[in-house]
DNA sequence: ATGAAAGCGCTAACAA
DNA sequence: TTGTTAGCGCTTTCAT
């Protein structure tokens, strides 16, 4: 193996100098900085990992904690771990695969042994069991979602308020004076995870203020729930032309349903979805996205900054970007 | 930060026996081990990576390799994710995730810095450029797919070909004597992944040896691409009673087709699919399965293998299940 | 601008 | 069965 004292002795200067040259901790002479490249290209030296770790108290390694479990949708977490890495990368960081199964177990395990600098940890709830442990680890961790208390801790999180009212004045931009809400399955109000209540708040919140009439109901992922609840809200509400949809699964069978009760997409009602570009895209649906890139790579940047000791914001929301497309089209203001 | 002298005054041995507690590596007196562990249960401590990996040349990490690239079937993807990273944990290891778009230059900085101990590769295809690099590289490594030539490698695939055959010996012992091959999208025979050649070539075979009519089509993933590919293979083969799907994403719009050209599932046509098991399950289909969890188990347990110096056959190839579902139902012997 | 040298925390000979 | 000790390869003070 080439060591850094090989790399000094070929170039004729001491191994300190080449830790230097690497690692820019220190100002060196044009002359020798290319002397220690050169050795190094020659020699094919790649610093000791291990050696380094302990000898500077940091593994350039974080942690990424993934659910990996039923129920995520995978292709955001996909692009949202791309993104993570990538950006880890661009730092000189590498990333550590800690699956949630491991548990609060595995992440002491992780963090005792110094293996890694840091923690990005993804899909926390409310009330996470994580969150206690994380707060008092030596280490700084970044969250991905937004518990109950945020005080102390580094959270990311889309702006889901944010992103109900959008659909609301989007929609009332466009003239529309009743608006139903499609959220996600009541199971999922249930479980505390904060996102779906949030969303339907600022929907609400955004449809008070605009003097808009407005019905939200649940739903589960099946064609009858689906057009269950949609008949419901139609019945409640008759006038209502348009729809904001919580609820990726149930996406596929919107259109549907109001077929199946007379009415139209566009022209009879409109629809918003909340959900990941690529499907809105494919089935031609106005959305407001779940902008997983911009989230794994804000997240890892933050982390990066603590890692660097700056200080961050224990929350950082990301705004809301609405794409405008088929199925809500410029209408004329009605009664 | 606790250290393995403190463990030692603590437990009052010498910092050698608490290591050797540590890893098993000779025989400690019962009462001396349980001492020790008291102590480094008391003092929670963890031994640091980074001095085990630089002592023992040992990191008891492995670097997994993914594509995260569009195309790869995410669901499958990720339950061999988790195989993997479970089994390493079995053995002690860790798992550090390296994406493909870091390429072998990737490779050749995790592998030189020491920080990782063997290489699982997923989606490697025929002539993949890293194989040169990893057949030179000092750590070992396990790959998923099946490169041109394995000799001198480890690597572990589904027998598509067996598959292929699988498919076509369960349709002809319930009597069918015209069998259709709905493909993957014509890029992927194009990629040089293999796999799928394979599995068609298998197919192909088993037909001939059968003596049965086949014809194969690619597909893409769109309704109309279904809808059309069937059309033609029912065209061309009008007495076709059954079909052998081997491209996941078309699956949903199958029956769809063949109901739309006036033919149900299973009373005109049978249907057999190789996929991944819980889809089949969903959507009641006979299928042959990939065994993700197992590939991913396996793959991990041979590269576990070879880091403990053992040897290893140069090709494992998981033998296919097929299972019986309502899509495929007994049928008299047709002429 | 550079060098010398003391560790970082652990493992694995070598001794006893 | 246990202890002693010399490194593993690097970073980082302290000196010059």
């Amino acid at each position: 193996m080439v060591t850094i004292a090989d790399v000094a002795r070929h170039a004729g200067v001491a191994p300190s100098t080449v830790s230097y040259v690497l690692t820019g901790k220190r100002s060196i002479s044009p002359q020798t900085r290319t002397k220690v490249r050169e050795s190094i290209r020659l020699l094919g030296y790649h610093p000791h990992a291990g050696a380094r770790a302990l000898a500077s108290s940091r593994a350039n390694v974080v942690a990424l904690v993934l659910p990996l479990r039923p129920g995520v949708h995978l292709p955001v977490l996909m692009r949202f771990v791309t993104a993570a890495v990538t950006t880890a990368r661009r730092h000189d960081m590498d990333v550590l695969l800690v699956t949630a199964d491991q548990g609060a177990q595995g992440l002491r395990r992780v963090a005792g042994s110094a293996q890694v600098d840091g923690f990005l940890v993804m899909d926390v709830e409310l009330d996470d069991d994580r969150v206690p442990l994380l707060r008092q680890m030596a280490q700084p961790s970044v969250l991905i979602g937004r518990p109950a208390a945020v005080k102390g801790l580094t959270c990311v999180d889309l702006d889901f308020e944010a992103a109900g009212a959008r659909c609301v004045d989007h929609l009332a931009d466009l003239g529309h004076r009743y608006i139903g809400f499609l959220g996600a399955p009541s199971v999922v109000y249930q479980r505390n995870t904060g996102y779906a209540q949030r969303t339907m708040a600022g929907f609400g919140a955004a449809a008070m203020r605009r003097g808009i009439a407005s019905t939200a109901l649940p739903t589960e992922d099946d064609y009858e729930s689906v057009l269950g609840s949609v008949r419901s809200l139609l019945r409640s509400q008759p006038g209502m032309t348009a729809l904001v949809v919580h609820n990726e699964a149930a996406l596929g069978w919107v259109a549907g349903s109001l077929r199946a009760l007379g009415r139209r997409v566009p022209d009879d009602v409109a629809v918003v979805a909340i959900c990941p570009d690529e499907l809105a895209e494919q089935m031609q649906l106005t959305s407001v996205q779940l902008p997983a890139e911009e989230l794994g790579r804000q997240a890892m940047e933050l982390l990066v900054a603590r890692l660097n000791g700056h200080p961050t914001a224990p929350l950082t929301l990301l705004p809301p970007k609405l794409s405008g497309r088929a199925s809500t089209t410029p209408r004329l203001r009605r009664a």
